[in-house]
DNA sequence: GTTTTAGTATACCGTTCTGTATACTAAATA
DNA sequence: TATTTAGTATACAGAACGGTATACTAAAAC
């Protein structure tokens, strides 16, 4: 068989994307992958320089529809800047009750590969996560929050957090206390 | 040689404990912690069933210190409670300098063991945070906070918020935004 | 003084890991 | 039509994995 080599690579990508995030990245090995794309262990190396390498298009693949998600969460709602945060939250909490929800592939990869010598994991990681950031930031100083630098990278912080919690506990309902605490630093951030 | 049996367990615990939390749970091998212990892979069956049994005994033996720590931390200032929990956060800036910090172990160790049937994990994890979180409920409590366990919720939410971020960007100066968070989320439940 | 205990040393088992080699096939391309 | 391309199928190399087996040793306990 023959197929378009971009299809192919799409395959192998979206197969390692769904077991790394659900099992680990150590926990998986490039045979189930090859296994899961229906490619021969072959193909797979011909498409990718080796293991590393699979890891990082993984997260690079992951960095702008992750990103998406994110903002669209924040878009949703129809209220004031306050109501839009607490959007983020609450979805938080919906995607959380789906049992193929694990939390943020950023940061299980960067916990998971500490202290392995994969400079790239750490660097897209960063990079997804300040991405958001700054978006919260300009988002936040349009709606004219006071400090929106500050208050983006305490909202980070509650995101992480309220991920980290519900993996944890296995209780989306960490979410609302997140959610609230967000919208306190929101709202005392807004003009009187 | 013989040694005291309870040494030997501690010993091999010492040695686990350092290169797990270092180098991540799957990615040490029993051999290397037998070899790090200075016991013999014989030894370190004969005290633990398995690995995953390690695994347990590992994260059971960190759940004490670890909090006694954590509330050390908020206890160590001598102001009142909003400077106390600054104060805690402040503690995660310090500690983050140290090439030897890699994070929370139980929450590493939850998000990388994802999916894999050790129900030990999980439940020592979920237990040690909710041990904190209960302690802080009453500490707030004792210092007239309204709303103690919706606020000790939140701090735990900013906790493994701040610890992730770091973790991330390699950069402890977020805490600073995340102890500011901390204070003004305790500082609004304060009788006036 | 004999037996139990807590070890060492070493070898091995079967499996899985990342990665490579060899040979073959069918479709697209020149 | 000849050649390149993108695959399959299969096997294997070399290492690391968790875990076990055998034989021996020295200290402690009865």
């Amino acid at each position: 068989m023959r197929g378009i080599p971009a299809e192919t690579r799409k395959r192998i990508l979206a197969a390692a994307t769904d077991l790394f995030y659900a099992k680990g990245i150590r926990a998986v090995g490039v045979d189930a992958i090859a296994a899961a794309a229906g490619v021969t262990k072959r193909t797979l190396y011909l498409h990718f320089d080796g293991k590393d390498d699979l890891i990082a298009a993984y997260l690079e693949a992951r960095n702008e529809p992750v990103l998406a998600g994110l903002i669209k969460s924040v878009m949703r709602s129809s209220g004031g800047i306050a109501a839009q945060i607490e959007g983020l939250f609450l979805a938080f909490a919906r995607q959380a009750g789906n049992p193929n929800w694990h939390g943020c592939p950023f940061a299980r990869a960067v916990s998971e590969l500490r202290e392995t010598p994969n400079d790239a994991v750490s660097e897209i990681a960063a990079r997804h996560k300040r991405a958001f950031e700054d978006w919260l930031a300009e988002h936040l100083a349009s709606h004219h929050v006071a400090e929106p630098a500050l208050v983006a990278r305490q909202l980070m912080v509650l995101v992480d957090g309220c991920i980290t919690q519900i993996l944890i506990h296995r209780d989306p309902s960490y979410a609302a206390a997140a959610a609230a605490a967000a919208v306190a630093l929101v709202e005392r951030r807004l003009p009187d």
